[in-house]
RNA sequence: UGGGGUGUCGUCCAACGGCAGGACACAUGACUCUGGAUCAUGGUAUCGGGGUUCGAAUCCCUGCACCCCAGCCA
């Protein structure tokens, strides 16, 4: 049975689709959805901007609409180009379209000083010449009401004057602002006279040295909802109580006045969210760069093999509501698995080599055997693997003194190669110094050819192996959260370096994969069979026969899970 | 301490006066040429105290906890 709160396509109903869906039904904006994305270029895109961009690209689809990328560019000395550019790419290998709706906040700046203009003759706002220090103290306290600025019963043409003045560079950045003329007393902080404009002699990505006064954040915004015809302007909550003020400009205004609408942010276990430590971490080189693969930016994402479906598909599942959260991040690994095992071809890889010759198998002789290509996916085909007298299976995947539970390979013990025979330990050859176990001999069973045997018996275990002169090298990436802690509000220590994970990183150079992967590209998407899934690195050099593999994520480990518990 | 918000399984989201449900996570079992996938089963929650009501997570009162706001950041 279908629940009331979830529509046709099992989507739960939250509480702006339901604001919509009211809209709608009152007619409000004759039915439109007109949503917006607005970042400031100021840095990547992470993974809580993606909750954003697909909500409002996805209700804007939901509903028939239409939602503008909007760059939020109102600070030049924070913004740049190259996050310009990095949010267009993000945005649309996230999967969503904005046709011609790419809009500039800096392409309004002619009419946010016409706006200004109009507020300054209608008394509602006035240049103050108090220096930054003083309009803090002016502004009082969360619970003593702040003090007039001296400035502020200035006479209309005075200000007129000044403001033409700031904008034409006749003063210093600081030496004066443009405030809204609202009230000092006022209970909620945003409502005591709010600066509209500031001077910064800076030059702008996109307007250069037009402009040396550049709107503020609330005053800006809201004009530049109102002048796209924006619906429904969702942000996050801590803009709640900045809500008034919003309303306050655009009526005093008296244009088009579209509703704010705030939601909570997304944070997610083990994971940095703060723009401002994500570009630490990129200064401070702890990390590669924005697009480094333990980053929780998009790009960062991208590059560790993240699929644009699953981040829609986590979006979707996280919901949308107003209370504080911190999504488990294993429901986004569970999002991408569930993807990657649809989508991923399956490859053998052997991460750590240890060599295995097959005593009775003939020197020299090489077969072929019908590898599937993904079993969750008959389209998908087989392709050739090529076996031989020597083979390199996974170190892991032999114990000299097996528990009871591990059922691998061990002395004495028969396993399946996937896809090849069956293989029984027969000899373990050590390093005579180290005791290091360099090498193992094995026999196979001819009668097993394939994979099964006439006899039926079973064989408990079946693990992967590459064949020595056909294996490629390859160096294999292995990425950890990069927290130690699942929340770092929780965290004791102010500095989050504390908690930064020492083994995020762990990189293994003599992997051996099979020949299949030689051709592929930088950007090819497969699982390691047992192993996890890997994306090849644009590190890669394939035709130089130079192989580097992320991994994406680990494929659910039952053993591992057993052999922790038993420790 | 002023203002604005929010409190439901371990986590996230539902239930909008009528049997507190789903997902992830966790546990157990089945199946399996990936200890993967799949399938089945199971446990765990309404912040506290009052009240209204036949009936309260939901309405009222009261208390508590947490988040946001004192940038010329967004």
């Amino acid at each position: 049975m279908k629940r009331e709160a979830e529509d046709d396509g099992g989507k739960v109903v939250h509480f702006i689709r339901q604001i919509i869906n009211r809209d709608i039904e009152n007619g409000k904006n004759a039915g439109r959805v007109i949503t917006r994305f607005p970042p400031e270029p100021n840095g990547y895109l992470h993974i809580g901007h993606a909750k954003s961009i697909c909500l409002n690209f996805g209700l804007a689809e939901e509903y028939g609409g239409r939602c503008h990328l909007r760059f939020d560019d109102t600070n030049p000395v924070k913004e740049e180009q190259e996050y310009i550019d990095s949010i267009i790419k993000d945005v649309r290998w996230l999967g969503f379209d904005w046709g011609e709706h790419l809009y500039f906040a800096s392409d309004y700046f002619g009419q946010m000083y016409e706006c200004a203009l109009q507020l300054i003759r209608a008394g509602k706002a006035y240049v103050d010449g108090l220096s930054g220090e003083e309009i803090r103290r002016y502004r009082g306290t969360l619970t003593e009401a702040g003090v007039n600025s001296p400035y502020r019963d200035r006479p209309i043409d005075e200000n007129l004057d000044l403001f033409e003045r700031m904008k034409d560079g006749e003063f210093a950045d600081g030496e004066m602002v443009l405030r809204a003329k609202i009230d000092m007393a006022h209970p909620n902080m945003n409502m005591r006279d709010p600066v509209m404009y500031r001077i910064l002699h800076a030059s702008h990505p996109r307007t250069g040295d037009a402009w040396c006064i550049y709107p503020m954040y609330d005053w800006a915004h809201g004009l530049e909802d109102s002048i796209e015809g924006i619906t429904h302007s969702i942000c996050t909550l801590e803009f709640e109580a900045h809500r008034p003020l919003y309303d306050w400009f655009l009526d005093a205004l008296g244009v088009y006045h579209p509703q704010q609408i705030e939601f909570a942010r997304l944070n997610l276990t083990y994971t940095i969210m703060s723009k401002r430590y994500l570009l630490q971490l990129v200064k401070d080189g702890v990390v590669a760069g924005w697009d480094d693969p333990r980053m929780p930016t998009l790009s960062g994402l991208r590059r560790r093999g993240y699929t644009p479906a699953a981040i829609r598909d986590f979006s979707e599942r996280i919901g949308v509501a107003k209370r504080d959260s911190i999504v488990d991040i294993q429901l986004l690994e569970y999002c991408l698995r569930e993807d990657l095992n649809k989508n991923s071809p399956r490859v053998m890889g052997v991460l750590d080599p240890l060599k295995v010759v097959i005593t009775n198998y003939p020197e020299g002789h090489v077969e072929e055997f019908d590898a599937i290509n993904n079993p969750e996916d008959e389209l998908a085909g087989t392709r050739k693997v090529p076996f031989s007298r020597e083979i390199y299976i996974e170190r892991d995947d032999f114990m000299q003194d097996p528990p009871k539970k591990f059922y691998r390979l061990a002395p004495g013990r028969e396993v399946r190669l996937r896809y090849a025979y069956y293989m029984t330990c027969t000899e373990v050859i050590k390093d005579e110094k180290s005791g290091e176990i360099i090498e193992l001999r094995c026999t196979y069973d001819p009668e097993s050819r394939g994979g099964y045997t006439q006899d039926g018996r079973k064989v408990r275990s079946t693990i992967h192996w590459v064949s020595v002169p056909h294996a490629v090298d390859a160096t294999v990436r292995l990425y950890d959260s990069l927290l130690t802690i699942p929340d770092l509000a929780e965290a004791d220590k102010k500095d989050y370096m504390a908690y930064i994970n020492p083994d995020s990183l762990k990189t293994l150079s003599h992997c051996k994969v099979e020949p299949s992967l030689r051709d592929k590209l930088a950007g090819y998407r497969c699982q390691f069979e047992r192993k996890g899934y890997f994306v090849m690195d644009s590190d890669s050099d394939p035709t130089a026969g130079v192989l580097v593999f992320n991994r994406t994520v680990e494929l659910r480990d039952t053993w591992a899970r057993i052999a922790q518990a038993g420790e």
